[in-house]
DNA sequence: TTTTTTATTAATCATTTGTTTAATTCATAT
DNA sequence: ATATGAATTAAACAAATGATTAATAAAAAA
């Protein structure tokens, strides 16, 4: 999705999906403007007409996917309506879901977060995980005794691990357990249900 | 460590080590083979004379970093003297002083495990995992009714997701809690104890 | 010491790659 | 219909890059 309202031309449309395909599986070196080109059909020239250089494009690209990425978690966090045990289901769900969707996502956002962390601060700023409601409820818990004490930074940690990690590991978890494709998204579903249910375990007294 | 007993010489060494410098920091595309040969002190011819090509002592690099990686987990695992829960916590302390010592170390193997599984395939074969002692006592303990019955793929990979993802979002938590690196390192050395809590409390009955 | 093999170097090659240019086509407004 | 600006194209440029060559230095063998 866009940030902010830019509105771009087809032409432009056409180079930006085949631009976030190609450095989405590959990154950022490995990717040459003749294969997105190539890839979108156009000329190369156009690239450059349009986005001026490979890398103004590539960071237009990932500005936009971290920024999804992040709000996707943000949303759900900040429900006033949603219960703690609610959100962590929502948020399994929603993401889950989006990586069975776009499996090359994951490991492209904590790599170019890795590269270039500056950019995402500017997108992280005002959309607090670490004062959202979330962390209120758990807080609350806390008081009343129905949940043990830790960091909450520690708990987030803990609930992004089990969601994303799986998808960034995926090669070594098909292999030690032999799956296929099909059968690994069916074991992400599983955890659907599982994740919310590990963490208030993990945090119930 | 080598695979196998081949032994180099101090020029192929001094290659190796900037080469893996460089490799796991910025990959395989962004790393040149000049920038290489100035890291090492070597003159560029050395690399393909040595090494033949960029690809080569890529795959060597790739292949001994991964069977470090891999081995310290199915040592640990398949370990006949220590418990359950004496094998949670060898792991996380050896893995996070691992990741400490080397914080680019699980975003490279991750990132060339999805690049090139099947050269992993054949480290893997032999070092299994999913018929290792922890699993054979984790299996044990669901007999005896102290543990819940969950698929045992789902019990390793959340070990590894407790233990391995935070370092592979060490700028996400950096940003979001305002940590220095010191700081994270802290948070990360609070984990070893933590995190096989955690695992216990999520498989307990 | 002399010869032969191995290691190292500077220079060069051939491609690839990001980017630009100048010409041409297309669409729109006058 | 004509003029004007935007969109598209083929060709070319310049720099970077992986790899090789041919000459030299160093080490080992004779």
């Amino acid at each position: 999705m866009n940030i902010g309202s830019v509105k771009y031309s087809d032409t432009e449309i056409k180079i930006k999906d085949a631009a976030k395909f190609l450095f989405l599986k590959k990154g950022f070196s490995a990717t040459t403007t003749r294969e997105i080109a190539k890839e979108s059909n156009i000329n190369l020239a156009l690239l450059n007409y349009y986005f001026t250089s490979k890398r103004k494009l590539f960071e237009i690209i990932m500005l936009e996917t971290i920024y999804d990425f992040i709000s996707k978690m943000v949303e759900v966090y900040n429900d006033e309506k949603t219960t703690l045990e609610e959100k962590l289901k929502l948020t399994s769900s929603k993401y889950i879901d989006m990586m069975i969707a776009e499996p090359h996502l994951p490991t492209f956002v904590v790599n170019e977060l890795k590269n270039n962390p500056s950019s995402f601060l500017k997108i992280l700023k005002g959309k607090m995980i670490m004062e959202s409601k979330l962390i209120d409820q758990y807080n609350d818990g806390v008081k009343k005794g129905i949940y043990k004490k830790i960091e909450p930074i520690h708990f987030v940690t803990n609930i992004l691990s089990l969601i994303v990690f799986p998808f960034i590991s995926s090669p070594i978890i098909i292999k030690m357990k032999k799956l296929s494709g099909k059968e690994f998204n069916e074991m992400m579903n599983e955890r659907k249900k599982l994740i919310p249910k590990w963490i208030i375990q993990m945090i119930k007294k």
